[in-house]
RNA sequence: GGGCCAGUAGCUCAGCCUGGUUAGAGCGCACCCCUGAUAAGGGUGAGGUCGGAGGUUCAAGUCCUCCCUGGCCCA
């Protein structure tokens, strides 16, 4: 049956008009015409219209780096953008989205650099900034369709026509007046910065280049002696024994760190030469001068620090160096457990250098050659044989070994990179430090512990922020030097046109356009140029909560209105990104944090749990995907599976399962109550039953329903998607398997049989289907608008025309029902013991039998009366009877001990009590039960011992003792009476009879609805049995049937029912 | 080397904050049922040293310490 049809003529031809609806829907088809019903209605708009006036809530998009197409990533975080805002719309706060585009950085420069075949700054340069700039602002554009097209298919609710574009003059104007109010407040400042860079192409790498490129190479290491100067004692006349890989750095040496909490040994060795006394790390004497070697004393490294020594060279001067300081980074893995620092050339000498007041000696130029000494002009790395002899020839080398490690090469030029100090311009971010910590306090993390860990860890380690960038396609820091140094920092164009006499006010504030304007330095009247550096891309996007506005040169009211923000969300990755830069901004600008809440995304993996990678070619393409399993399915996998910081596996593998599971289940249940609502005519606005006198399967469903609300509610008001999706996978599973499985009869019986009971079916799994849509509105807004359209739309005049028009649920108290829902669990419970004895007793449910005697824990007693006839014809049982009542079977009990109650009485007693409750006989359980009822507590013999035991102590287990098949769990049991009296046996034959018509009709391809005229062939007892037991007018009412003629006197046909011992029944039915 | 996260059934994951003696679910597997949600649906079952070792406790998957493995970030 593709489709159930509607009887014609039994319709009726007034009243809702229920749609038709696929059993099998194809749900990416169904999401476009969504898509094409929101564009058509301006939905998005409308919904954040009708909320113009409610509280403001507040989203910022971080915005996405328009350098590449999206992945599966991007969808991951943009789903996670759009939940929380649709909620809270629906809650009724005004939430503006304003989207936004990361326009500029390296990732695009390297993208265009690729397509132009551009290889280095020097080409860029041949090429001319101005094309080059260019070609950077329409990649952007380019890719930021793709982002667009993405962001509509999978129902990102997020304005991109009113998006800020950190490439926008506007947008650069605010951030030349972030900058300006730093320099104002002294929190600017230039200063070296160590990066890896490349002599020959000129430019300092990110750290992803230099990923790119590292290699194993063998390199010299020289051990080099530096004799102390003015050392008294044991070390009198002793040389420090240095270690290095880079030679051509110790001309810049300016100290030697060693670790405080090391022990170094004072040596003398012998050799040809005489005896020398020499300084090293304890543990490495015997790797580095071998055997043969007396050790005179051993210092704490904290005894040396301080002391001064011999520069090994003099090329440059050096007030206040050559001494030994303290480092925590030195170790004793390799070398001396002496590192030779030359600040010019690593990063943690330089950071050492810093605190020790230490000077930078570089003697290297931008292309990676000496400019002074002996080696001028040669590529350092070139120069390291040189300088070895120079060592040697002066007595200072020990020894040089070669020594194999792996180094970063230029990805592009293959040229050995070098660490090298250039001038930079940093952020003083350590000055709000503590600032910093007390903002991070008073947000609030999804995960929590990246507060107090990767965060907490980052910002107490808090070092100045390097701001510049040595490149093309960023924001031009907008510093103005004359040639005495004066520094201007210009605020925004129109501050420029002022400066200059000249109007800027449209200047495209990127290069090489600002670099062109010169203004006269309002210090000394000298020309002052533009410094030639662009910021940081990450200083853009942390200064978007003002930026998107243009303020404070425009946009001031909606900066006030949307500051900060109540939530944000980007991948684990942004800590040091833009949770960071947002932070340091607003903290340095404002004193505050800019945003409440973030939430942290994990990574994407692919579907057996690889990272996504080009070279491993599991890539996966998002619209693929999408149109293959639906939005809403890569939607719900997003939040529902796993946490939403845990790396998730995306494949078809895990959306089939989501569709299968989830979506199509809850389509099951729609088709399911549209089908039979159409056949009825069913009217969504007429009066129903209220709530309280519904049955007791409705009140459970609604009961559950309440608390799906409420938790989804809590939950999502929380950041929490794990707890509210796993409540809705719950409802949606009890809704399905449960409520439908248990009320599908009532749907399709006659209306004059018992109106109200079928007005309460139809009533309840609406309002549950239609809650359930605006609950899942958030999370799947097409399979839920779908849901609202067929459900609501198309049958209730007054029904918003979209789902996400509605406002999220709001629980009626009357539906809130603890005590059945309790009692529904444990009915459910003893369900599943009931199959579980069938199955033992190997009878099947359509055979009816007679009864079944329950026992369940006092604690469960209460509104287990109102759940019995669940059990009863769930199990197909005559009776359900609950142990211990006046009429019911006797029953034996144990006892089950409750150790939160023995703990505490017995102490390390406590298991053999335990184990003596648990072992008693049925007769001294009652005993012991009589004796607490009768005093409060009772003695029990433990080991010979005796102990009082009072009620609290131990939960009783009855089992009804009776000799059927039993099957317990804990205190619960069910004892199945499996006895087949004839008449029994009968009702089953009649059962089986209503089946095999059905099975017929179906054969037949008759609609729900037809009527049949039904013959039947066979025996003349079977026929007796079933006229006098009255089971002739089930068989009819259930097949539909308006006529039944029987024969008695032939032989069934070759395809007639076997039921075994009662004989063969031939069917024939024709529709009437 | 440091920080954080994860390790529970063949696979993917809950449970851990707040300790309580039978550790759950889905998928897969085996067997079965249903046939008026039907190219669906449902049931029963097998399957677990809760990464390892110590410790705290009457009691540890759960709390503490150390270690191992993997991931992410930093150095």
């Amino acid at each position: 049956m593709s489709e159930p049809r509607a009887a014609g003529g039994r319709r009726p031809m007034t009243g809702p008009r229920w749609p038709e609806v696929p059993a099998r829907p194809d749900l990416p088809a169904l999401e476009h015409e969504v898509l094409a019903a929101w564009r058509r209605d301006d939905v998005f708009a409308r919904s954040v219209a009708a909320r113009a006036d409610g509280p403001v809530w507040t989203f910022y998009e971080g915005p996405p780096t328009a350098n590449g197409r999206p992945g599966v990533h991007h969808v991951e975080s943009r789903v996670f953008k759009d939940v929380f805002p649709r909620y809270r719309t629906m809650k009724g706060a005004s939430v503006r989205r304003k989207g936004g585009w990361d326009c500029h950085g390296l990732p695009v420069e390297l993208e265009v650099e690729r397509e132009l075949g551009l290889d280095s700054k020097a080409e860029i340069e041949a090429y001319g900034i101005e094309r080059f700039n260019a070609r950077c602002r329409a990649s952007v554009q380019r890719y930021v369709g793709a982002f667009e097209e993405l962001t509509e298919r999978i129902g990102f609710w997020i304005d991109t026509e009113d998006a800020y574009w950190t490439m926008a003059p506007e947008y650069v104007d605010s951030l030349w007046w972030a900058l300006g109010e730093l320099w104002d407040r002294g929190l600017l400042f230039e200063d070296y910065r160590v990066a890896p860079y490349c002599g020959r192409c000129g430019t300092a790498l990110s750290d992803a280049e230099v990923a790119l490129g590292y290699d194993e190479v063998t390199d010299p290491s020289v051990y080099v002696r530096l004799p102390l100067r003015d050392a008294t004692g044991d070390l009198a006349g002793a040389a420090l024994v240095a270690w290095t890989t880079t030679p051509w750095t110790l001309p810049s040496n300016v100290a030697c760190a060693v670790g405080a909490d090391l022990t170094y040994a004072v040596v003398d060795r012998t050799g040809p030469t005489g005896t020398e006394r020499l300084v090293l790390a304890a543990d490495l004497v015997a790797d580095v001068l071998g055997e043969g070697v007396a050790v005179v004393a051993t210092v704490p490294g904290s005894a040396l620090v301080g002391l001064r020594y011999a520069a090994p060279f003099d090329l440059l001067p050096a007030e206040g160096a050559h001494r030994v300081v303290a480092a925590e980074f030195v170790t004793t893995t390799d070398g001396t457990g002496i590192v030779h620092l030359a600040p010019a050339f690593g990063a943690d000498d330089l950071a050492v250098g810093r605190r020790e007041g230490l000077p930078v000696l570089n003697p290297v130029g931008p292309d990676g050659r000496f400019t002074t000494g002996p080696w001028a002009g040669r590529f350092v790395k070139e120069a390291d044989g040189d300088i070895e002899a120079d060592l040697a020839a002066r007595g200072l080398l020990l020894a040089s070994r070669p020594y194999r490690h792996t180094y970063p090469f230029c990805w592009r030029c293959k040229q050995p990179l070098i660490y090298w100090a250039k001038p930079s311009w940093y952020v003083r971010t350590t000055a709000v430090r503590e600032r910093l910590l007390e903002n991070n306090a008073g947000i609030g993390w999804q995960p929590p512990h990246i507060r107090e860990g990767r965060f907490g860890n980052w910002l107490e380690n808090n070092v100045d922020w390097a701001l510049s960038r040595d490149r093309y396609w960023g924001t031009p820091l907008p510093f103005w030097r004359c040639g005495d140094g004066h520094v201007t920092v210009v605020r925004s164009r129109a501050h420029l046109s002022e400066l200059t006499g000249t109007d800027h006010s449209e200047l495209d504030p990127h290069r090489p356009f600002v670099d062109e304007v010169t203004l006269p330095c309002p210090d000394c009247g000298g020309e002052a140029r533009r410094v030639p550096d662009v910021a940081d891309a990450w200083f853009d996007s942390g200064a978007m909560p003002f930026a998107q506005w243009g303020y404070p040169w425009r946009g001031q009211e909606e900066f006030a209105r949307h500051y900060p923000a109540d939530y944000i969300c980007e991948a684990i990755d942004q800590t040091r990104g833009w949770f960071y830069t947002l932070l340091a901004e607003s903290t340095l600008l404002f004193g505050d944090s800019s945003f409440r809440n973030v939430v942290c995304l994990g990574h994407i993996v692919d579907e057996d749990g690889r990272k996504m990678s080009k070279s491993a070619g599991n890539v996966i393409e998002p619209a693929a995907v999408i149109e293959r399993h639906g939005a809403d399915a890569l939607r719900w996998l997003m939040f529902a599976d796993g946490s939403p910081w845990v790396s998730r596996r995306v494949g078809d593998h895990q959306l089939e399962d989501v569709v299968r599971r989830f979506l199509l289940t809850i389509w099951n249940t729609h088709v399911f109550l549209t089908t039979y609502a159409r056949i009825d005519g069913y009217d969504p606005t007429a009066a129903a039953p209220a709530a309280a006198d519904r049955p007791v399967l409705d009140r459970w469903a609604l009961a559950e329903l309440a608390d799906t609300v409420d938790v989804v509610d809590a939950a999502l008001a929380g950041y929490d998607v794990t707890t509210a999706t796993r409540r809705l996978e719950r409802f949606v599973d009890d809704l399905s398997n449960w409520y439908v499985r248990r009320a599908r009869r009532r749907f399709w019986r006659a209306t004059e049989d018992d109106a109200p009971d079928k007005a309460a079916a139809f009533a309840t799994l609406h309002t549950c289907l239609t809650v359930l849509a605006r609950l899942l509105a958030p999370f799947t807004p097409f399979l839920a608008e779908r849901l609202w359209q067929d459900l609501a739309v198309a049958v209730t005049p007054s029904a918003a025309d979209s789902v996400h028009l509605t406002d999220f649920p709001v629980v009626d108290p009357t539906w809130r029902d603890p005590a059945v829902t309790a009692a529904m669990a444990t009915a459910r419970r003893l369900v599943e013991l009931g199959r579980q004895a069938r199955t033992d007793a190997g009878v099947r449910v359509r055979q009816p039998l007679a009864r079944a005697v329950v026992t369940v824990a006092a604690i469960e007693a209460d509104g287990l009366g109102s759940v019995l006839d669940e059990i009863a014809e769930e199990l197909n049982l005559h009776a359900v009877e609950v142990a211990g009542g006046a009429e019911a079977a006797p029953v034996e009990r144990r006892l089950k001990p409750a150790f939160r109650a023995l703990g505490p009485a017995f102490g390390p007693d406590a298991p053999r009590v335990g184990a003596a409750l648990r072992d008693l006989d049925p007769e001294d359980v009652d005993r012991l039960l009589a004796g607490v009822s009768a005093d409060g507590d009772a003695p029990l013999a433990v080991d010979g011992a005796e102990v009082r035991v009072t009620a609290g102590m131990f939960e009783v287990a009855e089992t009804p003792r009776t000799g059927w098949a039993v099957v317990g769990d804990g205190t619960r049991s069910l004892a199945l009476d499996t006895t087949l009296t004839p008449a029994l046996r009968v009702e089953g034959a009649a059962r089986e009879l209503v089946r095999a018509v059905n099975d017929r009709r179906r054969a037949a391809d008759l609609a729900l609805s037809d009527r049949i005229a039904l013959d039947l062939v066979l025996p003349a007892e079977l026929d007796a049995a079933l006229a006098s037991a009255g089971l002739l007018d089930l068989v009819a009412r259930e097949t539909l049937a308006e006529a039944v003629t029987r024969t008695t006197d032939a032989a069934p046909g070759p395809d007639a029912v076997d039921l075994g011992d009662l004989g063969r029944v031939g069917i024939a039915l024709r529709r009437t």
